[in-house]
RNA sequence: GCUGAGGUGGUGGAGCGGUCAAUCACAACAGACUGUAAAUCUGUCGUCCGAAAGGGCUACGUAGGUUCAAAUCCUGCCCUCAGCA
């Protein structure tokens, strides 16, 4: 039998990490935390960390905002902390809204686990799309004429499809199969514009703009992954000068409102998601009758076929 | 009141007689996405008809004028900004 698991997945600031603690405690589980911004140590407000005192989260501050962190460091990550959850006999809640990690966790992502190289992008960093098209015609024709027309242009899809045809790495490296229930928060946009002005205007109030001049103290580079992260790109624009305080904060509001758009487009094409308005106001209580049968029933077949884990 | 600069599409800002429905950027809208994904990339973007090719209409403060032709030249008027009074 399949490890169980439960994701709660949708745009930022529909909260998904307070229904996951709430279904935590009800259903004894543990979170995993699936956003590549929280992994980055430091950056607490600005990335809404929620630490909780009662239910334990995974996946924040693995690593230093000047390391590395990618898809293929997720995936192995969270599936090795997903399978210990279980172990564990709790149940493991993947939360989060970076939709390429959770598909990740969910499909079999065959080139996930080759590494960057580093060289290679170096050498291919001012090379025209039409050039890097054409090379990758040359190495993997197959591939080459399966992307679309929107990454045939893209030059950071084109050099990564070029480092996978040029890498000797084994492939394959995370191959777990899950049997998992998606629940999917979501509601109208100009309702999920409001709520993520008002989260950042609470950021604010917390003090983000002195989290980031920390970072930029503790020799964070403002061209570093981590920097790139909403608000945090806009406020290092501040503190270099580049734009005022004022505009900082207007970009950052608009950023985030772009963003939630992005992550609307990308969770309306995935699959097998059950979708939540959160304006209904019995939506908390529809989800964990849905979790509840799912849990009871992923409970029943455990125990029918019993296996050493 | 005088002098100088200027008024262009949702915004910033090019254009300075024809190839202009108007470079470009931003916003907006739609979308893509298999180790950078809070990243990156694509398409549309005055309006109407059309599947498309293409065509019609309305537009560069405003009213006139010059010209075969005007966002582009001239004049009046109305605004804005800067300097002087």
């Amino acid at each position: 039998m399949n490890t169980p698991l439960l994701i709660i997945c949708g745009p930022t600031a529909t909260g998904k990490t307070d229904l996951a603690i709430s279904l935590a405690q009800k259903f004894k589980g543990e979170i995993v935390s699936a956003d590549s911004r929280q992994v980055y140590k430091g950056m607490t407000i600005g990335t809404g960390k929620q630490y909780s005192e009662i239910i334990k989260i995974w996946g924040y501050d693995l690593v230093d905002p000047n390391e590395e962190f990618s898809l293929g460091h997720f995936l192995k990550f969270a599936n090795e902390k997903i399978i210990e959850i279980s172990v564990r006999g709790n149940l493991p809640i993947l939360v989060g809204g970076t939709g390429l990690y959770i598909k990740g966790i969910l499909e079999n992502f065959e080139t996930a686990s080759i590494p960057p190289n580093q060289q290679l992008r170096t050498e291919l960093e001012n090379t025209t799309v039409a050039a890097l098209y054409q090379k990758l015609r040359e190495l993997d024709n197959a591939k080459a004429l399966s992307l679309n027309e929107s990454d045939r242009q893209n030059p950071r899809r084109l050099i990564r499809a070029i480092e996978i045809t040029v890498s000797k790495e084994n492939t394959n490296l995370f191959k777990e199969k899950y049997n998992s229930l998606l629940i999917g928060l979501r509601s109208d946009i100009g309702f999920l514009e409001k709520r993520v002005d008002e989260s950042v205007k609470r950021r604010l109030k917390n003090g983000v703009f002195a989290e980031v001049k920390d970072l930029l103290l503790n020799k964070t580079s403002v061209n570093h992954m981590s920097m790139s992260a909403t608000g945090y790109k806009e406020i290092c624009s501040y503190l270099n000068g580049e734009i005022s305080e004022t505009e900082a904060i207007k970009k950052w509001k608009l950023s985030e409102r772009q963003y939630v758009k992005r992550q609307l487009t990308w969770f309306q094409k995935q699959n097998d998601i059950h979708w939540f308005d959160i304006q209904n106001s019995s939506y908390k209580s529809e989800v964990e009758d849905l979790v509840e049968k799912w849990h009871n029933k992923q409970c029943q077949e455990k125990s029918r076929f019993p296996i050493k884990q």
